[in-house]
DNA sequence: CGTGTAAGGAATTCTGACACG
DNA sequence: CGTGTAAGGAATTCTGACACG
């Protein structure tokens, strides 16, 4: 769960070279809410892998001229998504180990 | 393979607040060839995760004495165990394939 | 709305070296 | 051998703002 994926290790300038979004890109689409990146206790942002893919993901619908408020619902509904999945998925294995 | 696990990406004061070691032993650990973070053009040092974890065995081994040049050994051959490790599996596969 | 840029300050990282032991 | 520290410079990151559109 809180996996390599998850853990927010990585500073804005290296997001921005493996996005290649600017870091104004970055930290915009933090202020729209489509991210959450950690901060240290200086005040440096810190992000996950997870982000990165998010941001990528993010790219990819501006560059259809998609705004960020839509997309920020399609993330969260994406999310909701999977959290029915796990939620599911719990109840089936429960169910699964009563009948055994 | 190279997965997030692998990925070069931590600046090295996150990973002192990773493992615990300070700027100084992080670096005196590359130098003694314990690990190998990777350089951005600008040169500042860029660790994975998996370099989190080695740093991680390092401290105990370095908590009970043992000296750096002993642990880059056993650094390795537990390296070269993975490797045969995996050599072996693919040997296995490629064995079953053929008796299907 | 989304992004660029100049501005000034604060914290980060780097290297080579001296120190102790 | 392993680690601390002071030193000076270079690059990073932060925020708030003006700009364009």
């Amino acid at each position: 769960m809180s996996s390599y994926k998850h853990k927010k290790v990585i500073s804005i300038g290296t997001v921005n070279e493996l996005t290649g979004l600017s870091l104004r890109q970055i930290r915009y689409y933090e202020e729209r809410q489509l991210i959450y990146p950690e901060r240290t206790k200086r005040g440096t942002r810190k992000y996950s892998f997870s982000d990165v893919e998010t941001l990528l993901q993010i790219a990819d619908k501006r560059e259809e001229g998609v705004q960020t408020y839509e997309i920020r619902k399609d993330l969260q509904s994406s999310n909701k998504g999977k959290v029915m999945e796990r939620m599911l998925r719990g109840q089936l294995n429960a169910h699964f180990r009563m009948n055994k």
